[in-house]
DNA sequence: TTATACTTGTCCAAATTTGGTCAAAGTTAA
DNA sequence: TTAACTTTGACCAAATTTGGACAAGTATAA
């Protein structure tokens, strides 16, 4: 599940239109839809926001948006999954 | 093993000072110490240069690459290991 | 000591990314 | 049809990143 489709759920289980959970995130609802889409990215500080609107941990929507990040690094390049998995020697390599 | 790492072996490998391999890459030598010690990324086009120089493959220089900008993404992040998990999967998913 | 090689901090212009806005277009249900 | 909702494309200023230069500092060996 990708960032933008998991703020989709959490608004839908809400109950909540786009123009309703924009506002409470102080942008344009255009803004918002592109976010769902996983064409534009929400600002970090909106997580924070996200999770209180929605009552959930912080932690679960800060993997699914950095993952965001690091995927759009590696989306159109051949050795994407190779460096992911490089990447991920490095993180537990150095890991205290 | 890091980019930095990499290039730094394939230079000692080949008997060249910083100096020399700086010249061909048309950089500094301050700027290639930095690089082989993972403070700076060489610019994508020089991996080129580095595959024919050192007369190897071009891919596992790419993955280097690509692994050192993930890394940097993910480095300071609690969530980090676990972002680069959601990301495989939707690399892993997209994929025809 | 001196030369050679390497590292590091500070600085910077230029390129790129971020985080949007806005209006028009598309979709859906009544 | 109409209204409400969502998507999309074009555009943009501001923030950040990139890709270095340069000089001073450090390390090592002769």
């Amino acid at each position: 599940m990708t960032f933008g489709q998991k703020i989709r759920q959490l608004r839908e289980e809400a109950g909540m239109k786009q123009r309703e959970l924009a506002t409470k995130l102080d942008i344009g609802e255009g803004f918002l839809s592109k976010a769902e889409n996983d064409q534009k990215l929400l600002k970090r500080e909106d997580l924070k926001k996200l999770s209180e609107v929605f009552k959930i941990e912080l932690s679960g929507l800060e993997t699914l948006w950095l993952a965001n990040k690091v995927y759009d690094l590696i989306k159109d390049e051949n050795q994407g999954l190779n460096a992911l998995k490089v990447a991920e020697e490095q993180a537990k390599y150095v890991r205290k």
